[in-house]
DNA sequence: GAATATATTCAACAACCGTTGAAACCGTCA
DNA sequence: TGACGGTTTCAACGGTTGTTGAATATATTC
């Protein structure tokens, strides 16, 4: 039940099971193997025969699946991408909503984007913890960054970010974006529970006590945009734009 | 000139080469290209004889001065995080220092941890962007994190969150320390300018721009640790801690 | 039940991995 | 010159890598 990501497939489909000892399809038991192992020592940290073992089938069935090792690792960073990414769309788009006619805060929308981490982390199962740590994984990695976030995230940060710049009217929308790179910075590390944390504040916090981070992660970043915000205006304080191009020369 | 680590090496120490194009010493060409490329694929992702291949000396003198591969990895990694941590500290007492009898600011203590790494990735030469670029992936490695961390950059950081305190009084120290969390994934990814940043903003933002990072991130980290403070004593307004204890049940 | 499509197993491939030990090279000092 | 310690080269080791193709097993359809 847990380990499901949809959340809508049939229960108990078959009568009886297969071959092994969870009647669970090979696929997935080959994608959360994988989802474990990546997130534990990346991509390159591990061997099919070590994914293949976890999950108790034969290393050939990788191939037949998925095509190969860089399009399983695909395979797996795209499952939950989806799922998760629609539930925080829907639930900014209600943010937005609830908030009218006026505009949501900055912390309501904040709260929107990583509501959803929070909950699958708490409740979701092991798998999506292991998921949160690739992610983080990732996003870090100059080889798969660039790609892969763009491809399975893009579309929905650009969506925050639009209702971001409407809550902060007048912000230049490049604070926006450089506030959004520290904040996905900031909650991806997080996410990843590397345990760092918790040796460093020797025990004063932990990294998977989840309400410290529901009650602390939204005021941090929305402050954050917020002195963006301000500085760019004090800085330059009416971006009157094209018309007056060049007229600021002496005289 | 550029890539020695320390600064205070003689130049020129050979009138002529010893074997290969460059008169630079082996070991240090091994840590050359060992943190390029272990910065790009991680430690998994680069064979020792891709390291030495592009070194351009033999797959035997890893082992013969550095024992193996992980020994290398960890070679590399402390080489920059001594001069670098040092830099910092002093920055940060002479930020200190200068603030008395008063207190510095957040703003001030936060450019000192990231001012230096402002400078080396500006004009230390490749050899940083790519050292950034790896203590990204370490610092987001459940494997490698908490242990490589917190042994080369703990000092530091816990000096930092001391003089954090001071300068939030009153503010319950675990509130820095959650901060310092979100404060530096956001510090490691920018750093590390794996180059999603430019794709997102369709070249709005530059992440090699580090004047932009210069400008931004102390603001809103500053942002950030005041508001992580204010929660903090709005939830419980007085830690009164010890003396109290127990005293608030009902009568 | 035969035929077919899908899924799984097995064995093997060439290529690459980190590491090692012996031999060769180097400049230096006796 | 000769011996010596510090480097470097070379070749090879056993083990592991991702991938493949043929053979087998299982489920579905006619």
């Amino acid at each position: 039940m847990w380990e499901t990501v949809g959340g809508s497939q049939p229960v108990l489909q078959r009568t009886r099971m297969k071959k092994k000892t969870a009647d669970r399809p090979a696929k997935e038991r080959i994608l959360d193997a994988a989802e474990q192992l990546f997130a534990q020592r990346g991509f390159y940290g591990v061997s099919l025969r070590d994914i293949t073992q976890a999950a108790g089938v034969d290393v050939a069935l990788v191939s037949y699946h998925f095509g190969g090792k860089r399009e399983l690792f695909t395979a797996v960073f795209e499952r939950r991408a989806e799922v998760l990414n629609r539930e925080r769309l829907e639930l900014l788009e209600d943010v937005r909503r609830r908030a009218l006619p006026g505009l949501p805060s900055l912390e309501a929308i904040a709260n929107a984007f990583f509501e959803p981490l929070l909950e699958r982390s708490a409740r979701g199962g092991p798998g999506w913890k292991s998921y949160f740590a690739l992610v983080a994984y990732v996003n870090n990695s100059p080889e798969f960054g660039p790609m892969m976030m763009t491809r399975h995230f893009d579309p929905l940060v650009e969506r925050f970010i639009a209702v971001l710049c409407e809550a902060l009217p007048g912000c230049p929308p490049r604070e926006v974006y450089w506030g959004y790179q520290f904040l996905t910075g900031a909650l991806t590390l997080t996410f990843a529970e590397t345990g760092r944390l918790d040796k460093l504040s020797g025990g004063l916090c932990r990294s998977s006590d989840l309400d410290s981070v529901r009650e602390r992660l939204a005021p941090y970043v929305a402050a954050g945009f917020r002195a963006l915000c301000e500085r760019a205006l004090a800085v330059r304080p009416k971006p009157v734009r094209a018309a007056a191009r060049g007229s600021r020369r002496r005289r």
